[in-house]
This record gives structure tokens, sequence and C-alpha cells, in this order.
DNA sequence: CTTAAAACAGGAATAATTACTATTGTAAAC
DNA sequence: GTTTACAATAGTAATTATTCCTGTTTTAAG
């Protein structure tokens, strides 16, 4: 980290994003702000390593590790998302007629919903391309969490 | 691999399912009749790890990368289904706004999908418990990959 | 200016999954 | 019933994305 004054110039565009920052309790430092800056930027939801090349170009001493803390901070605090699904161990099933499921976040048991909680989707994804597959999935507390107070690791 | 034989008489039970495989030109093997037939009887849509654990108590000797092997397989043959989402690098959204994405299954290129293409699913999910959140995720091909038959590597 | 807490860089560690290789099982041809 | 070619396996090494660790720097507050 050499050079503060000089990072601070160069990333420190708009104040938007620094106040938006504060108000969440979060500092806006000149990595911070780059992060988030380049994915409000562009609108190809890049992943770790595609925002990290980039903002490299500004900030050619930032560390792979404060892009994944920083996206990590940022989605916790409820300021960016995450396209995709929570990464975890792939999970199976034989059952092959169409139905969703519900992933409970504290005990990770898999339940069954019936696709009549589901409706079906429209084909108006089409305008994107050829539709091989939709995938539903929920998440939250299952009853049995909610109820018994400590939750038991089921599966 | 040790005493086939004797493999063979205890995991081949019901002659159901190795006809199934056969259909689908996959050789019904000790190993994979076994993992098949653990994921078919119970309805806790297990991991590979836990499903080692369980075919290991019969098939003292198999390995877990037979049980990553087979269940790979078996998905690409369309025998089982993966409950989770294809597991690959995480990417991140700014735009917060309610919406979904279509991932290009080619190019790998993240479309906004807008909520009018959605419909909003019901509540009934409540059944299983408190929905903390919906995750939908349509894959396929995008127009940019269908018309033009070599995918470029988009993003 | 001093000081305590937060954030950082760089590199090591972890965890899930896949690749490699020598060996064994299978099915079909002879 | 042998032979033979190919598929599948066990065991282990490698890979990949992500997180953790440690010493240092930056920030905010007194
Ligand atoms: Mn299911
Ligand atoms: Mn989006
Ligand atoms: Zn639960
Ligand atoms: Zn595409």
């Amino acid at each position: 980290m050499a050079n503060l004054k000089q990072i601070n110039r160069i990333t420190t565009g708009g104040k938007g994003l620094p106040k938006s920052l504060r108000r969440h309790a979060v500092r806006p430092t000149p990595q911070r702000l780059a992060i988030l800056r380049e994915l409000a930027a562009r609108k190809i939801h890049p992943d770790a390593e595609t925002i990290y090349e980039q903002v490299r170009q500004r900030l050619p001493a930032i560390s792979l590790d404060t892009v994944y803390r920083n996206l990590r901070l940022l989605e916790a605090r409820g300021l960016i998302m995450r396209v995709t699904t929570v990464r975890e161990r792939a999970r199976y099933d034989a059952d092959l007629s169409p139905h969703s499921h519900f992933i409970c976040s504290k005990c990770s048991r898999v339940l069954d919903v019936p696709v009549s909680a589901l409706r079906p989707i429209p084909a108006e994804a089409d305008a994107f391309g050829t539709v091989a597959s939709v995938h539903v999935e929920f998440r939250g507390l299952c009853h049995q969490c909610r109820t018994v107070a400590d939750g038991q690791q089921g599966q």
C-alpha cells in the first residue's frame, strides 16, 4: 500500500458511493470503492477474478483476497448481491419428477417443494436465448429449526 | 476390487435398476447400483461424501472418486438430477432491483431477466419453513451462441 | 500527535472436485 | 472356454475457488 493520497485521487470519483457506504457503516476505502464501482459500471455480473483484473489496472497493489473479502462484506451488508447460489457441496436427487427444493440455511436439510407451489414460469425468458432448464430454489429456516431454537445439524 | 462375486450377491437386489441402466447404455456395476440405490432409497438429497459413507458399509473398498465419477455420469445420462446449481465461480451484481438471470451454458454470459418474465411465486412454500429468499435461474444457449455456431468465450 | 481498531497485501491453507495411472472386471469374438 | 479390447475402479495426486493467517498500513477518534 504505497502512496495512498494518489490512489485516493484516482479512485474517488463521485461522492455518492462513499456516502452510501458510510450510511451502511462501511468505510469507503479506495479498494472497496474501486470494487464497487467496477461492479456498478459494468453489467457483466463479474466474478472475483474478473473484478481483480480490472481494478488492478488502477490499483496495481490490490490483492485478490481484498476483492474476495470486500465482496463478502458488501454482500453481507446488502450493498451487492450474488448472481449464483451459495457455493456448497453438490447434492443429488433420484426423483426426476418436476419439483423444487427448500434448503434450510441452519440444518441444511433439503425438502421437496411440489410444483403446485411454483406456477409455471412463462416462456418469456426465451427472449434471451433457448432456455434449457429453470432452477428454482427456496432458502430459509425450516419449521423444525424455527421452533427448536437450538438448531441441530440434520441432513 | 476383491471378490466380485460376493459383492454382486450383496448389492444386486432388485432387477429393475440394472435393466434401467442398460437401457441408458450404462453398465450396471455393483458400485454404480449401490450409489443409485442409496440415492433412490433415501429422500435426503445427499452429497457425494454422504453417499460414500453409506455405500462404504456394503462395499468397503469403494473409492470416493467412484462416487463422484458415477454421480457425474448418471446426471449426464439423465438418470439422476442435481439439487443444487452448477458449481462455478461466484458472480456478483450491483443491481439490487428484483430480477433474475439467464446464464449461457456456452459463453457463460449472464443476462438480466426482468421480473415480468417470472410471475411471483406463491407463499405456499411457507409450508416448509420461513422462506427468506427465492432464487430463479435460467440456463441455456444465448441468442448469440445459437446463431454463431462457433461459440466465442464472452462474459 | 497518539493510539486502537479496521483494512490491507502476500502467501499459506482448506475443501470440493477432478485427473491420472496401474489394475481389475466385462462382454463379445473367436 | 480362451482371448482380447474396452470400460470401470481404487488410490492418490492435482486443481480450483475461496478463506485464513500474519505482519504492516491506514483510518478515525481523542
Ligand atoms: Mn427432491
Ligand atoms: Mn443482474
Ligand atoms: Zn432446518
Ligand atoms: Zn452464449
